[in-house]
DNA sequence: GGACGTTCCGTACGGCGTACGGTACACCGT
DNA sequence: ACGGTGTACCGTACGCCGTACGGAACGTCC
């Protein structure tokens, strides 16, 4: 359980896999492209937990050893697959207001969280330097170029973007996928739940939640997860709106 | 690697060792509260990913399949451990102003994350309905009461501030963790990494990158993961500020 | 003292990441 | 055409993991 990445091999390898120096092409085909795809194809479908050096070897008919001749190592491994679908997003043009950019860079991420949901379980101190980082981060500071923000407020400001898009997005991706997880669906869930927590649940003890929780829940449905991430989205949007007009 | 919890096992037994019902302590004095207080110790200590039944296990002295006596499985500990965490933070009154009280209830978050950085990679999809988990969402809401909000609007709000915290919680968190882990500061990484980048990186490629990311650095020290942390937090009540004035 | 229920846990199975060393192939110089 | 050499491939094995299973040890009651 829980997710590492890179870290302990050597970084110049790390750089050099990353940035696709010396990239071969085994007798079998095999490359570090195509084991980079079968993974994230795994991690995508099956969960990271899922992903194993066996089962990645296994999908490229090959022995898992063989991977090693490419990849230091699964940590690595992994970084390979953070880059690479850091590159997936298209970039296009971005509109001339400044609020729509910062729009479309959140619900970009959002989307990317979405088709890969293990991208929001691996660690992301030490990010891994690749060419898709990196053009993903120049591509949404253009979002703030140009408004009157000092460098350092540009940062800032998408770093907490990115934070509340990861954050409800974590939210968002792993209420969505529950159902698929668990075999069970939201409704049944709750069926199962709701007896049981009446047992032990003391509305008097806890009035708010009682009552909000039920009004969410009633409204769960109409007031979707979706609802949820653009409500938050706009308040910030409109805190930052604020901050840029008064500076 | 990735982080799965509860979901397998029987709703009810989950539900009843979450409210302790039936908490018996065997002959070597062991009980589900000890267990999971060993648990915590370890996954604070040493990651989620270094969390096993067999280490929960030696830490207590007894033979790793004990544990199972009291707890169903590794999931269902995990569900235990969030919930005992979820009960941590002291809940005082709320100050009169709810701006501050939401202020609290974000920095009470991120402390949370800070002591158990663990918290960050467990699936919040289907959460273990703990009592901590309930009293912590009825002192939460408390934030948000007697404003003008309507039921609905005050869970979408909390859920967006909690969901800001969680993601700017997971940048500045395991960042400031990255050290511990690779046994290297961040100066070194960087001393390692920056000539490997500069082999690859071309700044006319990717100027803003360049030239934001250069700014950034310097200011590293100075402009830190906390203000970050705090200058999104602001701009996300300025915007909800709005928000409930014009409601 | 005996029976019974519960707690404790040794063993084992299948899966993991990967170190190590061997094999077999592609390509080279002759 | 042929032997030599480097590299791609991978079988085996080690020490981890979660946990199923069945037996041993114990407290408790008759």
């Amino acid at each position: 359980m829980a997710v590492e990445h890179s870290g302990t091999g050597d970084p110049a390898r790390s750089m050099a896999l990353l940035w696709r120096a010396a990239d071969r092409e085994g007798r079998t085909g095999l490359s570090v492209d195509r084991i980079v795809a079968a993974a994230i194809a795994l991690a995508d479908s099956d969960g990271i937990a899922a992903l194993s050096m066996r089962k990645v070897a296994e999908k490229l008919g090959v022995g898992a050893m063989s991977l090693y001749t490419y990849v230091p190592g699964k940590g690595e491994l992994i970084d390979l697959m953070i880059d690479q679908v850091l590159g997936e997003p298209e970039r296009p043009e971005l509109p001339a207001n400044w609020r729509a950019r910062l729009e479309h860079v959140a619900r970009s991420n959002l989307a990317l969280y979405r088709a890969h949901p293990w991208m929001l379980q691996v660690g992301t101190g030490r990010p891994p330097m690749g060419p898709n980082l990196i053009a993903k981060y120049d591509y949404e500071l253009g979002a703030l170029e140009g408004i009157g923000l000092s460098d350092i407020e540009m940062d800032t400001t998408l770093t907490s973007v990115l934070g509340y898009v990861t954050g409800a997005a974590q939210a968002a991706v792993e209420f969505a996928q529950a159902p698929d997880r668990s075999g069970m669906s939201d409704e049944a869930w709750w069926e199962v739940q709701a007896p049981l927590l009446e047992k032990v649940f003391d509305p008097k003890r806890f009035p708010l939640a009682s009552r909000v929780g039920a009004s969410a829940g009633e409204a769960y449905g109409l007031i979707d997860v979706d609802h949820a991430f653009e409500f938050g989205l706009q308040r910030l949007l409109d805190g930052i709106e604020a901050f840029v007009a008064r500076n």
